[in-house]
DNA sequence: GTAAGTGCAAAACATTTGCATAAGC
DNA sequence: GCTTATGCAAATGTTTTGCACTTAC
């Protein structure tokens, strides 16, 4: 998805909502999109007071951030260590993350077969399942011949 | 497991990696195996507090639940809320959970199959798997109710 | 006796919030 | 103009840390 696109449709998602365009939520946007990296809100607010100077405050880019995630525009991605990383998620099916502990690199994956069991769980379980986290840690090919 | 051979397990784990045997220690411990339900490192201090008033300081509940974690006595737990959730983990076979984003509800599921795709998916892409976290979210039934 | 462990309070860290000001619609 | 969004700084909540004191070995 091409970052133009993105914001057109994040222009049309405000309308719908009745938010309001601001120049901070595009910008945000527009960051956010620039990137195919996982980043936390902190680094974002990092890049951005880098690139631009004080254009957006910390609270907006939070705030932004939640606005972006319940708007389906970015997924989040607990890493297990007390802080949130983002992706964005337009044109990105859903996947999943195999993460190698030993040089940190980062893998997606897709298997339908695992989502559709998932399902099964919560269902026998009686939950109206919203989400899930699955990250498969290991070692990484290269670093296995270290 | 018994809480008695967890303490032994636990005596034993102290002296061959040359650590102390404190009150602290062993209070922290029993404590531990003394509940199924899964505990923050907060609540944990809390319940300590309320029992024996001050026995053992939160620092020390921190650094000591980390020392069990590492000694595999218990097992760690994201709720993905920023708070680290515990429970014991001797003689438990492995399970996952799933959590319930209203009331934080958390049941436990094994799902074998699951398991073994997770296993093909780290072989298709050369990772040795060494572990995974698998949470599944969503509404519990009671929380559908209301 | 000495190194490891503890307690305390302060710091660190990510995130949220109250409220006055600014700006979209 | 009315209401929403922003910025700031302070608050929050969990976890970590520096350092003097205590204690297991």
């Amino acid at each position: 998805m091409q970052p133009t696109s993105a914001r057109r449709r994040f222009e049309r998602h405000l309308q719908d909502e009745g938010l309001r365009l601001t120049a901070q939520r595009v910008r945000v946007l527009e960051r956010v999109f620039c990137t195919h990296e996982h980043f936390s809100a902190e680094t974002l607010f990092g890049w951005l007071r880098a690139e631009d100077g004080p254009s957006v405050s910390r609270a907006t880019v939070y705030r932004t951030l939640e606005l972006l995630a319940s708007g389906g525009f970015v997924t989040v991605l607990d890493t297990g260590r007390g802080e949130m990383l983002y992706e964005h998620s337009l044109g990105h099916t859903h996947h999943d993350h195999l993460v190698c502990t030993r040089c940190g690199r980062i893998e997606e994956f897709r298997e339908a077969q695992i989502e559709k069991l998932q399902k099964v769980v919560a269902r026998k379980h009686g939950f109206e399942l919203t989400g899930h986290v699955l990250r498969l840690t290991g070692i990484c090919r290269s670093c296995q011949k270290v």
